[in-house]
DNA sequence: CCTATTAGTGATACACTGTATCGTAACAGG
DNA sequence: CCTGTTACGATACAGTGTATCACTAATAGG
């Protein structure tokens, strides 16, 4: 059900969430079961959160087959924050990999977040 | 005289860097003050905000003359919450800035925050 | 030196995100 | 039917950050 609601193709925030069902429902959704649908969409992978910017994105692999081997990476709009989910080579996963190594860590999550302009709202300006 | 409390290896939130403060002084340190100082040490560099904790940490090249040519890249222990500033390879930044722009995407923060477990913690487990 | 304008500062309130807690309703098993 | 467990809604609250406003310090100009 919120499933069908996250089909944007920009991240919402839980609240933001809440009235997008508020809207289309006539039965109140409250925040507290938002929270508690999204962490269990998140174990499943169905979507994922932005930390950086406390949203959430549905997963864009939901349909297909494809699995997360590494971690999600994203591409955030930050004119009019549409999300893009998308695949950085493995050189660049393993370089990262090596820096962590180097430096005493080890990764646990390599999920990136890097914010930016899309080309739509590059050219509108 | 932030910037002296600034010297731990791990990141503080805005509020624990008014604990601090208040701790040290006796003249209490407002949260907006805080803030205000915060965001002006940002802009000089001498401050880096994670935005995935919403905690800040003292620039590690404060003493130094380097430049952040790139951008920052942290690695953060999830156990410790110590933050160590890596340099991640020129390659690896070179790989996502192709991703971007593949994407349609033009990348203007390449801050990376890298979550895992530090050495320290991991051997103590 | 005095005044007027400006810029910083502190205090308060508030918005947003997320969690803790608690009572209740539903439900399963004896 | 009774009891224990689970899920859910409501409320309260903690943490982060911003908006606003009044006051003060500082500075410029006469």
């Amino acid at each position: 059900m919120l499933c069908a609601l996250l089909q944007e193709d920009r991240a919402l925030s839980a609240y933001e969430l809440m009235e997008v069902c508020n809207r289309e429902s006539n039965e109140p959704m409250p925040a507290m079961s938002v929270y508690r649908i999204l962490s269990f969409l998140e174990e499943q992978s169905l979507v994922h959160k932005l930390s950086t910017a406390n949203k959430y994105v549905a997963c864009s692999h939901i349909t297909c087959t494809h699995k997360h081997y590494s971690r999600p990476q994203f591409l955030i709009c930050n004119d009019c924050t549409k999300v893009q989910e998308v695949d950085i080579s493995s050189e660049a996963l393993v370089a990262m990999e090596q820096v962590a190594q180097t430096a005493g860590f080890h990764l646990e999550s390599r999920q990136l977040e890097l914010s930016g302009t899309c080309n739509d709202c590059r050219n509108s300006q």
